[in-house]
RNA sequence: GGGGCCGUGGGGUAGCUUGGCCAUCCUCACUGGUUUGGGGCCAGUUGACCCCGGUUCGAAUCCGGGCGGCCCCA
């Protein structure tokens, strides 16, 4: 017998963090490096983050976006241009200074983000109206140096991830394009590819993009009761239009500055997918981003071992188009295979023995309730898809359920507010929408303000609860990552 | 932004207070054998003091700096 050791060492509540490190290691997710918040996805880390690009790339595709690559580089007087934004990232900004030994006449900021490159190339290649609109995505790594404490996924200081950049003529075009790429592949990413549910709305003044009109947020709500930004769209105006001097020739003749937006989405994901349905005997991935959405563990004697095994590969095949994983390393035991499989988070484990053979049966066990289930082999290729789809829903529906029973509306009493946000609550309020309000909002209640949702508004003559004055918004307010 | 803990084979650790022998133990990995219904067993092998500087006859241990990791609070 063994040592029964549990694979995860820490409680998901009591000891989150440690449990999260412990999870993304023991899953083979991550490697540390010697650059301190910089970690080498490993293939398996990879191989999620390839599911959400490939998911997201076709949808962008469709809205009639090209991919496309712009320099790692951004020479200090381009990022500097736009002043609202270059004062956001300024303080994380990672500088070039050197070739070799010589000195560079002016440094090249490592990209926080490409608006600036890009733009400076967007003003040659707009001209006309016929030009636009023009709508690039490239998905590529960013550095932004931060000094607060890194965590694999969640805060890191490079990070891979999508950088949708479009240029229209009219505002309305932009605007609903905001939206759009908001809840048509953002928050469908979430919900279709993770099993996560999220909030999404606008972002406050306080906490909009750098240099943007409006930014909108979708915003996972995690365990731990805090909501974190899982992927933004900025309507940037004509902020950096007016900057980069990007001019079309309109049908009337008359030359205007475009309107434009730029929109991300992240590897963090995989941090919030990690602490979204991972348990005590660590990953458990939603079966969309799982390589091999079924391990096949056979449990064989050596006086059995053939005819195991042959019904096993059997078992494989027809399972094919689900790429099962047939562990039949020999030198590890059927307990230690299990443990694995739970720790890497097969969303589906075949066990089959002499007792399955005989009864042309298999053991079944999803990962995400670990519950086994004894069902006739027959018409398995069926089953299984149908496993896996009931598994995403359930493990959807446990977190929309989670997110729900979190969301509390209080809208008077600020104290009340203050210890749900404290508990790890999201509450569900309304304010000024001033840009210091959410210092105040801060300061009295130790949350932020998450998402403004669309399309909700105040009772009349309700005043926000944090200034007195009258209330223009309904706001979610909670911890954030 | 503030505070605390820590860095020894791949992972986890003992040793550090009071400097000195071949650096402890567990695990993983590897080889061979045996085994297989929840991290089996036996034998053998490889493998480590974060970096730089200082003190000293002598540093994992003391001092300074750096780099890195973790936690808590804002």
């Amino acid at each position: 017998m063994g040592k029964n050791k549990s694979g995860i060492e820490f409680d998901k509540t009591e000891q989150t963090n440690e449990w999260y490190t412990d999870v993304i290691n023991k899953a083979n997710l991550i490697e540390y490096t010697d650059v301190s918040g910089c970690y080498i996805l490993k293939p398996r880390a990879w191989y999620i983050w390839e599911q959400i690009q490939a998911y997201m790339d076709k949808k962008i595709k469709k809205k009639g976006v090209k991919n496309a690559a712009f320099p790692l580089f951004i020479p200090e007087h381009l990022l500097t241009k736009e002043k609202e934004h270059v004062e956001g990232f300024a303080p994380e900004v990672a500088w070039v200074t050197h070739g070799g030994n010589s000195k560079l006449a002016e440094r090249l900021a490592i990209r926080p983000t490409s608006e600036t490159v890009m733009y400076a190339a967007y003003s040659k290649w707009v001209r006309s109206h016929n030009d636009l609109p023009l709508k690039l995505n490239q998905w590529c790594n960013v550095v932004r140096w931060e000094f607060k404490h890194p965590q694999p996924f969640l805060r890191t200081r490079e990070f891979y991830w999508q950088e949708g950049h479009t240029v229209f003529a009219t505002k309305e075009e932009a605007v609903l394009e905001t939206k759009d790429i908001l809840i048509d592949v953002y928050k469908k990413m979430y919900e279709e590819v993770l099993a996560i549910p999220v909030l999404f709305g606008f972002k406050s003044e306080k906490e909009k993009f750098a240099g943007a009109v409006h930014t909108m947020s979708v915003e996972p709500f995690l365990p731990i009761g805090k909501a974190i930004q899982g992927g933004t769209t900025h309507y940037l105006g004509q902020n950096f239009a007016k900057a980069f001097n990007i001019q079309f020739t309109d049908t009337d003749q008359k030359k205007k500055f475009v309107h434009q937006n730029s929109w991300g989405l992240s590897t963090r994901s995989i941090g919030a997918m990690v602490m979204m349905h991972s348990d005590s005997h660590g990953l458990v991935l939603p079966p969309k981003v799982a390589e091999h959405k079924v391990i096949i563990v056979p449990i064989i004697r050596k006086d059995n071992k053939e005819k195991v095994l042959k019904f096993a590969e059997n078992i494989k095949k027809e399972l094919a188009t689900f790429n099962p994983f047939l562990d039949d390393r020999e030198n590890y035991s059927v307990g230690w295979k299990f443990n694995e499989a739970e720790l890497y988070g097969y969303p589906i484990r075949i066990e089959i023995g002499e007792q399955e053979v005989d009864a042309k049966k298999v053991t079944v066990v999803r990962r995400d309730i670990l519950q086994k289930e004894n069902i006739p082999a027959k018409n398995l290729k069926e089953k299984v898809s149908k496993m896996l789809e009931t598994m995403h829903k359930d493990m959807y529906n446990k977190a929309k359920k989670f997110l729900d029973d979190s969301i509390v509306v209080e809208e008077k009493d600020v104290k009340k507010i203050a210890k749900y946000v404290k508990e790890g609550k999201i509450v569900k309020t309304i304010f000024d929408r001033e840009k210091d309000t959410d210092e105040i909002i801060k300061a009295q209640t130790g949350g932020k303000t998450i998402i403004i949702p669309f399309d909700e508004v105040p009772k009349k003559g309700a005043k926000c609860p944090f200034t007195g004055n009258e209330a223009k918004a309904v706001v979610y307010i909670a911890k954030s990552l």
